[in-house]
DNA sequence: CCGCTTCAATAGTGTTATCAATAGGGCGGT
DNA sequence: ACCGCCCTATTGATAACACTATTGAAGCGG
């Protein structure tokens, strides 16, 4: 599902080794790379080494002094939002830390988002929003995951772009990663709980008929539950998927899998 | 002020000047450079070309293929939240739109995060905060408005970290550069507005109650007000292009310059 | 004994030359 | 008209070298 960066050119390739390592926090901060040190250690010549490291300090992940090094910044000053970095950190064991960080954008983001698009979207862009929501629900009826998990990201991108903010919609990446990743581990009920079918009907509803508080509430209501989820379910992580009383996907008790974001 | 990005190595140097005009929209969607092109254009080496062009793939401005050359990819697939990019964009005609944009993106986040850190924030934090916010009001009473910009700055991104959400966190290089550009363009009045510190007080005051609903709303109100002086008000901007029908800045009717963010 | 200056070792920075690999477009065949 | 092959433009990658900034320590003087 995720497609990882590109490892056709060799500078992406040594990335995809230091850059998941770095975001790890297996060196940092302070660590000091040499130049050398990573040509000789990913067999690749001096100039993919230099390139790779100015990705990296691109990301502000690192700074490259004569003299000193490559030096891992602390993590306060890396860019968050680069896309590269945050499918990083949800590789890696900072995984749960990352997606409670994004929800909480989410559920910052897409509600003045959807009240947005209820005020700004013309006649086709809402029949188009409401006719995708309903073929959403219709996958997810079916118990079709995969397809409903498509259907549904495309579904928050519509509202992100359709919001006319240029950095809503620069989330939407991150988002479907979000949703993705959240299926993808598991967390995920074999099929979509009607409440959350429902409201997402209601947002489509509302920014169709041009009521952006509605929207907004509507949307609020997805992204708390979904909040509510990650926090109180517990960081049912520490490796890759459910922890301790890995809850039985009959037996939702109070904070099992929930969500249909 | 705003430092620019270290001219020190070569390719920062080529990325000054090929990123502005790539961000302006100056080639645009889909026009190709050659590497070689690059490298006459600027009288420098193909590896620093390579490396220049490298960043730009990073930030997903461009992508790079063997016999296409370099293509410019369209706005909508921008890593938007760069913080070089933002820069760029400030600094070109796109400066009112990405200012539209970025306090969207405050008035979504920022109440939130309010909320958050009046949750989280240990005593020694809301004390250093109130204290903080004390010193904003004195120096924005003096009139000294370069140190208020500062101290404004900090305030905001403090209440950020104290969300204790990267992600937050991650923005506060983003309203830092917002801040700095409306004072750095006139948009604000000589003496920040009794209203807008009084309701800096409130924040400060609710986080350091504990209060997170009142934090949120207070922080509320003041994006809120920020966001109306944007939009109503129009682009009373000192760059290059008002949109059609520009308001005379001299005309400052209900909503000039107002806010103190 | 402390502090300033000087110097040299040590990285990254920048250049050039050369070869390999890829992919777009044209050419020819069917 | 369509398909597939080949040609070549353009990026990808390597190597070897000269330049430069930084820093840490040696040396000098107060």
């Amino acid at each position: 599902m995720s497609r990882e960066s590109d490892h056709r050119t060799l500078h992406n390739r040594v990335l995809a080794e230091l850059g998941p390592a770095i975001a790890a926090g297996r060196y940092g901060p302070d660590h000091v790379f040499t130049l050398d040190g990573l040509v000789r250690e990913f067999g690749v010549s001096r100039t993919v080494a230099r390139e790779a490291v100015r990705v990296l300090e691109s990301m502000r992940l690192v700074v490259s002094r004569p003299r000193t090094g490559v030096r891992v910044r602390p993590r306060s000053e890396w860019s968050v939002f680069d896309p590269q970095l945050i499918r990083w950190r949800l590789a890696g064991p900072g995984r749960l830390e990352q997606l409670r960080s994004l929800n909480g954008l989410r559920a910052a983001v897409e509600p003045p988002a959807a009240a947005a698009a209820a005020r700004l979207a013309s006649a086709e862009e809402r029949a188009a929003l409401v006719d995708l929501e309903r073929r959403m629900a219709a996958t997810g009826r079916r118990g079709d995951l995969e397809g409903f998990l498509e259907l549904d990201i495309a579904f928050h991108r519509r509202i992100l772009e359709l919001s006319g903010n240029d950095m809503f919609a620069g989330l939407s990446g991150v988002v479907a990663e979000v949703l993705a990743g959240r299926t993808e581990h598991s967390l995920m009920p074999p099929t979509p709980r009607p409440e959350a079918l429902c409201l997402h009907r209601h947002v489509a509803s509302a920014i169709d008929g041009g009521l952006p508080q509605v929207a907004e509430a509507a949307m609020r209501a997805i992204v708390d539950e979904v909040v509510e989820a990650l926090e109180g379910g517990g960081g049912a992580d520490g490796g890759r998927d459910l922890g301790p009383g890995g809850t039985d996907p009959g037996a939702q008790g109070p904070g099992g899998p929930t969500a249909a974001g």
